[in-house]
DNA sequence: TTGCGTGCAAAGGTTTTGCATGGCA
DNA sequence: TGCCATGCAAAACCTTTGCACGCAA
């Protein structure tokens, strides 16, 4: 095992991931905001970082089809991530942990059925929140 | 709407997703396996068409959090596609069309535990086979 | 003091773009 | 012929890597 240092920059990534929460940024974006408020901080640290981050399963790591980079975000308690899937709201963001009957039901059909042993670190279910779809200040009556 | 000609190269690429309708292929792959079959074709025609293909409706598209690249894969029938998730096993690409009831109640139970309203074009299961788990050639009984 | 983390700089890989040419209808 | 797709070349972008130095423990 490796000894873990608590750097500068560890902590002010981790800190400006927590306090979004809610929101998922690439490495760039996470490199830009950090140089706003003049903590010199180099990109590959940034790089770094986030990969450790992630591997030590404090971080939700995730691909868009659309953009070109991958997305990191906080999310919370860390120690049960890798046992359960996530599901992500594909317009604010939001992650939910998916921690219930029914989905370990579906993760057992899966097994059962399929054949397949759902990787929950690899999976994201993606879709439209309840918060989205109700109170979106966009969307309201489009292409009726 | 665009006309769209029928050329050498969009021809070329589909014809060997086609054949190989069990493994995703990232641009690079596909550029380099029909230059090896002596089709001058360029690496930006590659890109341009997967990304036609794809907004087309002909390829999926998707991205691994491990590997750079993103991935294409011919699926077949592409009508009710849209309204089924899909789970791919991360060994060997196999995709599975989740055309099951106990699928649908897990869709069911997403939208009223969690509000949330899957939407299976953006949504991939991602997990191992059952023949990768069973015959895989590696892996037998490592880090045991 | 020890050795991990950082900064710096460079490189590698993927994907995009502009422009003139070639090919399909 | 008219327009789309291609080839070519260059650039943009994301990410990784090597190495020496700084800093946490």
């Amino acid at each position: 095992m490796r000894n873990e240092y608590k750097t500068k920059a560890r902590g002010a990534i981790m800190e400006y991931l927590k306090s979004h929460s809610d929101q998922r940024f690439t490495a760039g974006d996470i490199y830009k905001q950090l140089n706003q408020n003049e903590s010199g901080i180099d990109r590959a640290t940034v790089y770094r970082n986030l990969d450790r981050l992630w591997e030590e399963g404090a971080l939700v790591r995730f691909r868009e089809p659309d953009s070109n980079a991958t997305l990191y975000q906080y999310f919370g308690e860390k120690d049960t991530c890798n046992r359960h899937m996530h599901a992500q709201c594909s317009e604010c963001g939001k992650i939910f942990h998916l921690e219930n009957e029914f989905v370990e039901e579906f993760t057992d059909h899966m097994q059962s059925v399929y054949g397949i042993d759902i990787d929950p670190s690899k999976t994201m279910i993606v879709g439209k929140c309840g918060e989205c779809k109700n109170g979106d200040t966009e969307k309201n009556d489009s292409e009726s």
